[in-house]
DNA sequence: TTGCTCCTCACGTCACGTGAGGTGGC
DNA sequence: TTGCTCCTCACGTCACGTGAGGTGGC
């Protein structure tokens, strides 16, 4: 519950937090989607809330939408890219860059967003169609006890 | 287009009408999630649009609600053992026995809806959540214009 | 010091993809 | 008869699961 900052949380703990397990982090920094943070060979990783929080999206991207976790890398490598840039522009103060950055931040958004959007509607089409099926056994139901 | 009840698809045909390829519905027969269809060995498969049909439902299943083809398989054999009681008992015009096809019609349409449902809502949070932060970046936006 | 969690191989699995080499039907 | 699609192995791949055997940190 305590927000601190430089919060080290372990693997299983992360997993945890995320509905994952130890295997999936490892495997997802294994192919890149994670950053490795240094350490020792053979040490134990460390994790902060942010890496948490990263894994969080990773899993529901993955789950809700069914992207491949190449094709999610492409997805969130513009995001990455985009924080780092941040980082670095915020402090110049520059409102060009600003307006750079939040264009940037607003595609990256509505591409999510259409992906979601189109689900919603593959979604939406499979419970009318249900919503029909069940209309029409419930009206057999009545006939019958007619 | 013409909707002859015998006709006879091949296997690339149907591979074609349902998005998928060859390779998988081999794969779906291999794992019994398909009927296996009287042929000699080496022979060529054939199918009907009713297969065609039944495999469109187990794709859209498995991409929209992320099942494993094992769930989807106790999913749909319910509903493949309704199908057989169903012509069974029709002919006999007993309408206790069609009630009770009903009831578990309607228990299976119900078993669908609760699965799409919560994946609506789970989409819909996510929709809301980059609707939020799509908000906040064009209030920055326009801030730095002001 | 004792557990518990962590570590690194490394093989297994699910749901197919992808040739290799050969036969079938309009 | 000529193509095209089909057939059956069988190995490859993606995204992890699952031990085996060993080390690390509160």
């Amino acid at each position: 519950m305590s927000v601190v900052a430089d919060e080290r949380l372990r693997i299983g703990e992360v997993a945890e937090l995320t509905g994952t397990t130890p295997r999936t982090i490892r495997y997802y920094e294994e192919i890149g989607l994670l950053r490795c943070g240094e350490r020792a060979q053979g040490k134990h990783r460390f994790y902060t809330q942010a890496d948490a929080d990263r894994i969080n999206e990773i899993v529901r991207l993955r789950n809700l939408l069914g992207l491949s976790l190449e094709q999610l890398s492409q997805l969130l490598e513009a995001e990455t890219a985009r924080a780092e840039l941040r980082r670095e522009y915020r402090e110049t103060e520059d409102p060009a860059a600003q307006r750079e950055i939040l264009g940037q931040l607003l595609g990256h958004i509505g591409t999510q967003l259409e992906l979601v959007r189109g689900r919603l509607a593959e979604l939406r089409q499979l419970e009318r169609e249900l919503v029909q099926k069940q209309r029409r056994a419930r009206s057999r139901v009545r006939e019958l006890n007619a």
